[in-house]
DNA sequence: AAGCGTGTGAACAATATGTGAAATTTCCAT
DNA sequence: ATGGAAATTTCACATATTGTTCACACGCTT
């Protein structure tokens, strides 16, 4: 089950591939040229992209060329019979698989299993990143993301977005967030708890809003915010 | 080890997968059609479902579609042979997988398992919930939902909804009240209480009618109700 | 209808949390 | 070692939210 972006100017062959993938178990989001897939990427994370060659706006190519640049997700590209430059020029630039026009969809969603099970096989789930839209944290990198750019973070900031993001959706009270992220020993000011959410807050930016304060008991770190 | 439930209208199918399941160490409750299954789903919480298709009153994907606004509850659909719409159908509304009578009870259990495994692998730790139709309580977020749309509750209605809970179906006196919800030493005014009831029914709507007045004692919150 | 217990709204009191700035500590390169 | 920058903590105060009181309305029960 996985999530995956069909971008194609054909609104037909969108609504077929979305169908038969949905039937597979994955969840799909659709957009209708390359401009859009990028848009889409930066706020979403797919694990796979299904993408045309020909689309106006922005084509195929160099719609995957800037979202590889951006995140490592596999591609699938459809094109027309024929056009061979297209699948060498493709490789070239990453894409995971090629798919010609008219194609069965059943020969499609082999092809995406096939990829998926590749891509798995190869980084076996690494949890050691969490995503919610455009906030990535590489716990092994020590790195923080939003839309691609490098949030800086001081260790006690970090610390506690890895512990929110470890408890995520669990009410936490001030004592354990207290007692887990600084120490069993520390005594010190109510303060300091609140002036770190108001500077991990600040980092977070638009994901501020994922740090709810459950008031009379401390904060609870949400993935269920839209 | 697992709390399935069993929905078929056949008596002679309920018993043999309750038979098995229990063998595998699930334990298991029945129902024998879907708006049952709504229904025990409201009061209980389950691990899994298992679903026929065709039954009388209200049909497999009916229930199932409802359940599944409700709570996020692996579902495995049983239906007869060659129904191919069903399927496609089925994986519509999230189902996690589709077994086609007859089946063995060995493949069953297998597919028991392996969605099971599936969803422990996805979330871990399974919190802690109160439900009663559709109202839910999630302790470990500190969340109050009704039809899915949260509840703002402030620390105190929330306490007392906690302790009601916890000891439900019981009357409960107003000083026993006073003494465990607010702590041995509060001196306050009789109204006190009061006010509280009146803000915690406020935010239950509908399911205000759950806090019964003990004329001269005290309250009770009734689950059997309605 | 009287009397007691409970429900209710509004005013007010008490608490909890957010925030900026300054003080203090830690860290690191020299 | 030492100066300076960065990080952490403290603190005073602003703001927001919650809790309590109280007067009176309501409604059972006798």
């Amino acid at each position: 089950m996985s999530k995956l972006l069909i971008v194609d100017d054909e609104q037909r062959i969108r609504s077929m591939i979305h169908k038969y993938a949905e039937f597979e178990g994955h969840t799909c989001k659709e957009a209708e040229d390359g401009m859009e897939a990028i848009k889409q990427c930066q706020t979403n994370t797919f694990d796979l992209i299904i993408m045309d060659v020909m689309m106006p706006n922005l084509d195929g190519f160099s719609a995957c060329k800037k979202i590889k640049e951006e995140q490592d997700v596999p591609v699938i590209m459809l094109s027309a019979r024929g056009e061979e430059y297209d699948k060498i020029h493709g490789f070239e630039i990453g894409v995971d698989d090629y798919v010609v026009k008219p194609f069965s969809p059943k020969e499609l969603m082999m092809r995406i299993q096939a990829v998926l099970k590749r891509v798995q096989t190869v980084k076996p789930q690494d949890s050691s990143v969490f995503r919610y839209n455009a906030l990535k944290v590489d716990f092994s990198a020590r790195l923080v993301y939003i839309e691609n750019e490098r949030i800086e973070m001081t260790p006690k900031e970090y610390a506690l977005l890895a512990y929110f993001i470890k408890n995520k959706d669990i009410a936490l009270s001030r004592e354990q967030l207290i007692q887990d992220v600084w120490g069993y020993d520390f005594i010190g000011d109510d303060r300091t708890l609140d002036t770190h959410i108001k500077l991990l807050r600040k980092c977070l930016r638009e994901y501020s809003v994922m740090i709810v304060t459950v008031r009379g008991m401390g904060y609870r770190f949400e993935t269920a915010i839209k």
